[in-house]
DNA sequence: CTCAGGATGTCAACTGGTTGACAGCCTGAG
DNA sequence: CTCAGGCTGTCAACCAGTTGACATCCTGAG
């Protein structure tokens, strides 16, 4: 297997994704794709579809369609905007925000406790190198 | 928006990808999924669909699926194993060969030049340490 | 006032994945 | 020899995205 840094990059979120799953899975019920919904939702709110497609990287169709389950499960309420018939503002209910707060709280301490007593790991300037290649993928894609 | 290290990483491979998939379709109508397929083929020629559905890191039938498009393409064949009548073989084409091949080099070249002239970034420093993350989140995945 | 055009959310059709069930082939214990 | 059980690939049904079309609402130039 050809060792590119893009496979590598991959494979290592593939597997925090997975990771991150498999922890909420068992102690909420909750999707790692639901969880972020939640969290995003958590320092934002209120949203409308539109911004919550942009924070999640996702079509606005998609956010639609996955509010109504989320509604279900009580985490999330839509309520209208008075300035705009057509706009739907996205909030967390009480016991939504609470689980955001409490698995954010619980996947932050499984990430830390992941990576302590690794003394070759720098998490801080891991975490910098990222931003920078990040940076540089955007700027280059964008002005092409 | 938090700026969790699991964020940036998700961001950061996300834009990788878009941008591998921009320059192979304007180049070549390919996905970067599909690239991804022949290179792996490329070097591991002959693979039979599990070992290949293990290798992308997909199901079987996911495989399976994907096997007729690219053999209409003409970058793929299929042969059968004369020691198992139901293992399918899968090999490139010398079509196949050279698209790998060519645009293998293509997006080695690009991600190369996105960093250069970039002091502040090791990428060789930088990929030691996303396999010391990525070995690190798979022992704790697989001992719980 | 008004109406053309931009936002905004939703729908239908499609895509590419998943899972579980299954049929065909192969192997080894007996 | 033989057959129970493990591989192997495929299928049907489902799921969560995408795109493009659309109806509705809002806004600002005239």
């Amino acid at each position: 297997m050809s060792d590119r840094i893009t496979y590598s990059l991959n494979h290592l979120v593939t597997a925090m994704n997975a990771y991150a799953d498999q922890v909420l899975a068992e102690r909420w019920g909750l999707t790692f794709s639901q969880f972020t919904f939640l969290a995003v939702l958590e320092d934002g709110q209120p949203l409308d579809i539109t911004r919550m497609a942009e924070c999640l990287g996702v079509s606005k169709a998609a956010v639609s369609k996955r509010v109504p389950g989320l509604q279900a499960k009580g985490y999330v309420q839509t309520v209208a905007d008075p300035a705009n018939a057509r706009r739907v503002l996205l909030t967390l209910t009480d016991e939504g925000l609470r689980l955001a707060h409490e698995a954010g709280g619980l996947l932050d301490a499984e990430l830390t406790q992941l990576f302590e007593g690794r003394a070759d790991l720098d998490l801080d300037r891991t975490h910098a190198d990222v931003l920078l290649m990040l940076e540089a993928v955007l700027s280059k894609g964008n002005r092409s």
